[in-house]
DNA sequence: AAGATTTTTGGGACCGCTTCCAAAAAGGGT
DNA sequence: ACCCTTTTTGGAAGCGGTCCCAAAAATCTT
């Protein structure tokens, strides 16, 4: 492996040189540089990546942080539903610009904070997928100025923005399509309590409920984690009811649970009741009967990440947080009453 | 940010006995070890990993190359349903080892090689998702001896191997058991020619076919990429033959698109037509009717995959391919005669 | 207590690159 | 041709560590 000094020696210029014209630097003559750039070409030698940031301070790479959640014992892995399609949509956009990614492992074990997982590796920003605000150690984080987003946690601080859905309006849209179908009775599986976006959910839930004068019925409401099992759980607390809600809102691994739960109980979707998910992951398609969801653009989240991220970088003015619309999408899990 | 001259000058040592102690080396008095170890405490000094991978070229991270595939226009994400739970294999194994993982992005664009990124990044190891054998440049990489596992590529070098399915026996498995249903007319929608898989799940089928003394039709055998259009197509084009199979065997996003070609035919799984699937990726217990297929091991492969990359690291002895078994997941969308 | 050994420590080169500063070369004006 | 600018180049320090080698300190022998 050739390095900076043996591209020097072979053209017989200084090592300055060479660097002036690896960087293209104007101050080099116009013959030294052909001659330069011939005996590279010429050796096949490319910079050593980590030497060079060692001095810059800049390394063309940006870390990724997966959430570990205590109260449910969910790890986030590289494997998530939800998550890998935003991932693809920084993947591309900080991939235009040469950055590669790099993903830490056990981001949450170990005795290294983020900050120093952050330091060490020279990342020049990081991206935190699924956070809880009161995650150890972020807080501490937060003070360094690296730059960083979150993806739905809602976080700011000087060189940290976030980005995520219109939560608040997506439930409200759930709701609404589900009153223009005539639902007046609509029951709600809410995410955890730690989780901005599912205080949004139940925010704009609630409002929209008030908004077209229904009633909030608190044994229609459950509480509990993103999971097909919680779902299926959830679903049959609220099918003790002697009061049963005409349809339910919930996020789509929920409903996928909810749907069990349904058939247990010798009922049909939508007929006997309508549901409505949230997220449009890849099953809501597949699934029987298919799911109608309030859709989160994936890959534009994660395209707003990156480009967000890149602002942050590049010490842009505006770095306020970035809300992506949500969107309905008409299946055949609810119908008209 | 301290650095480790801070340390030594705070402690008054040399930074030789600070790099000492933070590397164990033994021969460092216990006296100043713990006087050193305070300070660092204190400092909450971190060593740069950076600087030290300059010198040790070591860098505690694994690469990560995605693959391209010109035939059918596909570049693999970080999205890709097949390999997340893969990687979330090796993520854990590696990661339990301090390795992070490093995801190249644009494996295959900009002007560097494999080997340029690898030596760049100063990466331990490599792993390859999915590539075909004769991706360009892919022979040059072989030469370097960086340590590197192929998924689904049988190549081996000096310091590369792979892992892989049994495919031969996946394809046999399922031949045996739709001929044990009854079927005696099988049909297979298969993988593209050039990646090894492929090649090895076709002879597998053919050989399961003789061996029980089955006809190998050629109208019944189509070969194309793994996707749903592609399987919608395929399906469509066996339908319309006189003489129609009874089975097919096929992957799983195949099948899926297989499933919709029946279905416009009016015909129905598994009364009319039985199918068996390779993969069983998550949508197949999602899908009407719950799909039957020949299950790859994702998680087991990606642990194999970590595992056998930290073996050519630590230039182990035995680095040959491992094959990972698989095995039949019964649902419901075959049917015996 | 002096000399021989062993253990512990410090000095300094080095990894491969960037960048500041000053020196050399080239160009311009008279 | 000479002096002043401007352009181009080289020297060297520094980024934050590691590690070899030799010096210093501690321990052991007799």
């Amino acid at each position: 492996m050739k390095t900076i000094n043996d591209i020097a020696r072979i053209t017989g210029v200084s090592t300055s040189t060479v660097s002036r014209v690896l960087n293209n630097h104007p101050s080099v003559s116009p013959r030294t540089r052909t001659k330069v750039i011939e005996v590279i070409k010429k050796c096949e030698y490319r910079p050593n990546a980590i030497a060079r940031s060692l001095t810059t301070k800049k390394s063309y790479t940006i870390g990724m942080f997966g959430a570990i959640f205590p109260e449910t014992n969910y790890v986030f892995h590289l494997n998530n539903d939800f998550f890998k399609d935003i991932i693809y949509g920084f993947e591309v956009v900080l991939g235009e610009k040469g950055y590669d990614l790099l993903y830490f492992t056990n981001a949450n074990l170990r005795d290294l904070s983020f900050t120093d997982k952050c330091r060490n590796r020279n990342v020049d920003g990081a991206i935190f997928l699924g956070f809880s605000k009161d995650t150890p150690n972020l807080a501490d984080f937060l003070h360094e100025e690296i730059p960083a987003v979150f993806i739905d946690t809602n976080i700011t601080a000087k060189r940290v923005s976030y980005v995520t859905s219109t939560n608040v309006l997506g439930a409200g849209q759930a709701v609404n399509y589900l009153y223009q179908l005539g639902h007046q009775k609509i029951g709600f599986i809410r995410g955890i309590k730690g989780q901005s976006t599912a205080q949004e959910r139940i925010k704009g839930f609630k409002q929209a409920l008030v908004e077209k004068g229904l009633r909030y019925n608190q044994d229609w409401v459950i509480s509990g984690s993103y999971s097909r099992e919680h779902g299926y759980w959830a679903m049959n607390k609220i099918l003790e009811n002697k009061s049963k809600p005409t349809a339910i809102f919930c996020q789509d691994l929920i409903a996928f649970g909810a749907y069990k739960a349904v058939k247990e109980h010798g009922l049909k979707i939508p007929e006997d009741i309508s549901i409505i998910g949230f997220d449009d992951i890849d099953m809501c398609s597949y699934v029987n009967p298919p799911l109608t969801t309030i859709r989160q653009d994936r890959y534009r989240i994660g395209r707003a990440v990156g480009n967000l991220l890149l602002d942050i970088i590049d010490f842009k003015d505006d770095i306020s947080p970035i809300r992506v619309p949500t969107e309905i999408v008409e299946r055949e899990s609810c119908r008209s009453l």
